[in-house]
DNA sequence: GTAGGGTTAG
């Protein structure tokens, strides 16, 4: 239409031509037209001009955007808030404001439309006075007359965002006009500040008042709240009720949905629903992978990765945040290095949590110096990278480091918060630090005035008895102010295992029975108590009771990564092709070991076998076939990781010190609860295995 | 103007 030269545009033509590109984020076409309207001389026309900076704003143009504004005659509040609102969208606060700055010296005023793009900016930076202010200016301004609902629910999703849900409820009151947009925001405001039964209440009244309110956003924050407090009866009624309405088919409530099923541990749902959306964007993928890694199945969320860049969908930040914990609970370095090199080539690298991720990784995959040089190179660090990095110190053992940067963290005034002493008191644990622990816990409520959580009783009973001070420990839980639960006894139950009390074991076991049928783990603790001691057939009534209250053990399991494959092997696996070799190779081991003097401790075995079988049960434990593949497989300068999915046992950890004088290597082995570096004999766990 | 997927501890 543009080039029919019969009837020439004019300036009320471009603006609405512009707007077109401006929504499909046309940039080529659009510079044509404003070519198109210069040689017209039209490009300084006040309609024209206004069009041109929204389009190139919108397409991150800035600089043509602000050469436009400033070859302006004359400017109106609509030209303004095309740069305040173009800024606010591409998150530049600062520039934003200073656009409402230089606004002020004019004659212009802010009008609702100012208020409506600058509110999300103060909300996200949870500037509550300066959003107090824009909330005077506007009563006084009377900008609630005209646009009210668009002012009205950008105020109150900016005190929820603050915090203030007191404020925005009140806001919420005084609006004479509400559509689904304002109730949305409540609900989320709610959510979003952890009030899960409120969002719930509000929800049904919003559904009292007319289905007219119902939006994907609304039930999205409802679905959210389910999540949250576990509770799928709900969430299920949600489902149906999305089904019924017309917004079967919608993309955000459908991802919500298969987020919600995926948190409930519902994965053959969340799949299934997953399957049958027709549109499926980078969310749903992101969705489906962080439930396949939440609920251990990280090969599978693997797949579900490479389906998707096969289906050319662009992964983003939060699709490689939920995909590198994958490489971590593998504990799969090249897998974790690819994923790295994954974010450096999207330009994701320095974002806080990507970092945050890979500092995780690579602690769990045994590399705690990279961790390290990247939490020192990071642009932008949070509480999450403190005690991440804390963390990953606590489970290689290197308990003073975690100390000596909580330190760091003080001097750079962060603020410690409730993890942070989970994994400070964790870190001594695993260290052996009894007393530093006990100073962390003490200091952590007197100097921080954090209360404790059953987290922290936990760390507690667990460095107490781990430690070997069983009896403390059983006073400490008896003095608790909470009623523990039973993963604090079961932590008590653990450290009777190693410490072989076999009357407190028997104690704490009736304890956590008592308790109900929580904690599958602690029959196996229980019976592997019973076995130590030679008593067989108390240990088997237990692997009975086990079994009639239906509970599974999951199998020990360890794997190892070699030129970026995983080798998995349980005890007594034979399935591996090279199993002859590896079989031979630990009875050769086993010779060598007999040598320097090595003898089996059998209290392991949890059956009732013969000696020399014994010693055959343990010597096939499934961390040691993994090691002698790697031994076979990998260079004599290679280091051996091997992961465990368990807490590796306790004749195991002696062999493997043999092993690393018989055959000279180097191992590491990461199981359920830290690191053991094996090196001339020793182990860096020292006996806080 | 709202909103779906995400990192730490156990």
């Amino acid at each position: 239409m543009l080039l029919d030269r019969r009837v020439p545009p004019n300036k009320y033509t471009f603006p609405f031509v512009l707007k077109a590109c401006a929504a499909r984020l046309d940039l080529r076409a659009g510079r044509a037209i404003h070519r198109h309207a210069a040689r017209a001389g039209l490009h300084a026309d006040l309609f024209v001009s206004t069009a041109l900076i929204d389009l190139y704003m919108k397409c991150a143009f800035f600089r043509h955007a602000t050469n436009v504004f400033d070859q302006m005659p004359s400017r109106d509040a609509v030209a303004w808030n095309a740069m305040l609102a173009g800024y606010a969208l591409h998150g530049m606060h600062q520039q934003a404001l200073a656009y409402l700055i230089r606004m002020q010296d004019t004659r212009l005023r802010p009008n609702a439309s100012t208020l409506v793009s600058l509110l999300p900016l103060l909300a996200q930076q949870r500037a509550l006075s300066q959003g107090k202010s824009v909330h005077a200016y506007s009563v006084r301004a009377c900008l609630h007359d005209k646009d009210g609902v668009l002012v009205g629910t950008a105020l109150l999703d900016m005190y929820a965002k603050c915090g203030h849900l007191r404020y925005a409820c009140s806001v919420f009151e005084a609006m004479a006009d509400k559509n689904d947009v304002t109730w949305s925001a409540l609900i989320g405001g709610f959510v979003l500040c952890n009030r899960m039964l409120e969002a719930f209440r509000l929800f049904k009244d919003m559904l009292a008042q007319g289905l007219c309110f119902l939006s994907p956003t609304s039930v999205a924050s409802a679905l959210r709240a389910c999540a949250s407090l576990a509770d799928l009866r709900i969430g299920e009624q949600l489902h149906v009720l999305l089904a019924k309405s017309g917004l079967r088919s919608d993309l955000t409530a459908g991802n919500s949905l298969l987020s919600m099923y995926a948190k409930a541990g519902l994965i053959d749902e969340a799949t299934a629903l997953f399957d049958e959306m027709v549109v499926k964007d980078t969310v749903s993928y992101s969705a489906l992978i962080s439930g396949y890694v939440q609920n251990g199945m990280a090969d599978e969320a693997f797949l579900v990765f490479r389906r998707m860049l096969a289906c050319s969908v662009e992964p983003d930040v939060a699709t490689m945040v939920s995909l590198i914990p994958a490489c971590s609970h593998l504990a799969a370095l090249q897998h974790g290095k690819c994923s790295h090199g994954s974010v450096i080539v999207r330009g994701i690298a320095p974002e806080t949590s990507i970092c945050n991720a890979l500092i995780d990784m690579y602690a769990k995959c045994g590399r705690i110096d990279l961790s390290r040089q990247i939490f020192d190179v990071m642009p932008a660090r949070d509480i999450v990278s403190w005690n991440t990095m804390i963390a990953g110190y606590g489970i290689h053992g290197l308990g003073k480091e975690a100390a000596a940067l909580f330190l760091d963290m003080k001097n750079r005034a962060c603020e410690p918060d409730d993890v942070t002493f989970i994994c400070l008191i964790s870190a001594c644990s695993h260290s052996g630090l009894v007393t530093e622990g006990k100073r962390w816990f003490h200091m952590m409520e007197q100097k921080y005035g954090i209360t404790p959580r059953m987290e922290h009783y936990i760390g507690m009973v667990d460095l107490l008895a781990r430690g070997g001070f069983l009896d403390e420990a059983y006073q400490f839980i008896q003095s608790m102010p909470l009623k523990a639960d039973v993963r604090v006894w079961g932590a008590l139950l653990g450290a009777c295992r190693v410490h072989k009390n076999i009357d407190l074991g028997k104690q704490v076991a009736k304890m956590i029975q008592k308790l109900g049928p929580e904690g599958t783990g602690n029959f196996v603790l229980l019976s592997n108590i019973f076995s130590a001691a030679g008593r067989f057939d108390e240990a088997a009534e237990v692997r009975i009771l086990q079994k009639e209250k239906g509970f599974k053990k999951s199998p020990g399991c360890s794997w190892i990564e070699i030129n970026g494959s995983l080798h998995a092997f349980i005890g007594g696996d034979r399935s591996h092709p090279q199993s002859p070799q590896i079989y031979q190779e630990l009875d050769s081991i086993l010779v060598d070991i007999n040598k320097l003097g090595y003898q089996a401790d059998t209290s392991f075995v949890l059956q009732d076998l013969e000696d020399e079988e014994k010693e055959k049960a343990l010597l096939y434990h499934s961390e040691k076939l993994a090691i002698a593949f790697g031994i076979l497989t990998l260079g004599e300068d290679k280091t051996i990781f091997v992961t465990k999915n368990l807490r590796v046992c306790g004749d195991c950890h002696t062999v493997i010190k043999y092993m690393t004088l018989v055959r000279k290597r180097a191992i590491i082995v990461r199981d359920a609860n830290r690191f053991h570096h094996f090196k001339n004999g020793q182990c860096s766990c020292g006996d806080f295995w």
